[in-house]
DNA sequence: AATAATACATAAGAATCTTATACATAAGAA
DNA sequence: TTCTTATGTATAAGATTCTTATGTATTATT
């Protein structure tokens, strides 16, 4: 199966990793096509994040230490469910900052009137 | 001179063409490096526009057609006004409308309590 | 006289995403 | 029962956007 674009807007590129952590940081432990699923219904079929962007980026969240991760087998399938780590959770408060600013100062840039 | 990264967030990414076209929209023409200014002044700072973004990023937006240009000289050196086309007014509008969208949707998703 | 500011431009590389493909199991429809 | 869809993970080529660095030149400031 093909999912398609995460959305025609470019303004979700670099939002990926901050839409991943803040799901951990509610669901405590989620897999990856479980947080697909989970944006799609949240934003109305808004957003579809594709396995191309997802997978890598979880990986590289991995990586970096701000997920853990913890294979279960379901019937003969394989799911790989993700946790944040300590460091994880704080990457998550300075990513939520990070994105409260970025909506102020474009509203700034914008909105003047209402700056 | 070197102006410094846009900002240390990765959000801003897919964000300078509706900043470029919100500003034309507002000032009627502008060059370059006066955009880069005005976002600066506008952002307290928080954000700087680089050479490397900017002049590639006005070079397509004339090449895709939502943009005029008109050269002037002050005294020896070159400015290179930039004016909205009117396929360009309606392109701002479409952008504004996507920056709206994606604000709402990433708000829902990082703060579902208040959706 | 040297440095910083103004003003443009491009090019190599990094990062992120799109599009496409690959593999495999389970469920539902024809 | 066979075909399609859904579930589930993964990677790789290419596109896009930005960073970082460099280049050129004029004007203002120290």
């Amino acid at each position: 199966m093909y999912i398609c674009s995460m959305s025609n807007s470019k303004l979700y590129k670099g939002s990926l990793t901050t839409i991943i952590l803040k799901l951990l940081n509610q669901h405590d432990k989620m897999y990856g096509y479980e947080i697909t699923q989970k944006v799609k219904v949240l934003t109305n079929g808004e957003l579809n994040i594709t396995e191309g962007a997802l997978y890598p980026a979880l990986h590289k969240l991995e990586a970096e230490g701000f997920l853990d991760v913890q294979i279960m087998r379901v019937g003969n399938r394989l799911r790989k469910y993700y946790k944040l780590t300590e460091t994880g959770a704080q990457e998550t408060v300075n990513k939520l900052d990070e994105l409260a600013e970025y909506i102020k100062t474009m509203q700034t840039l914008v909105n003047p009137k209402l700056a």
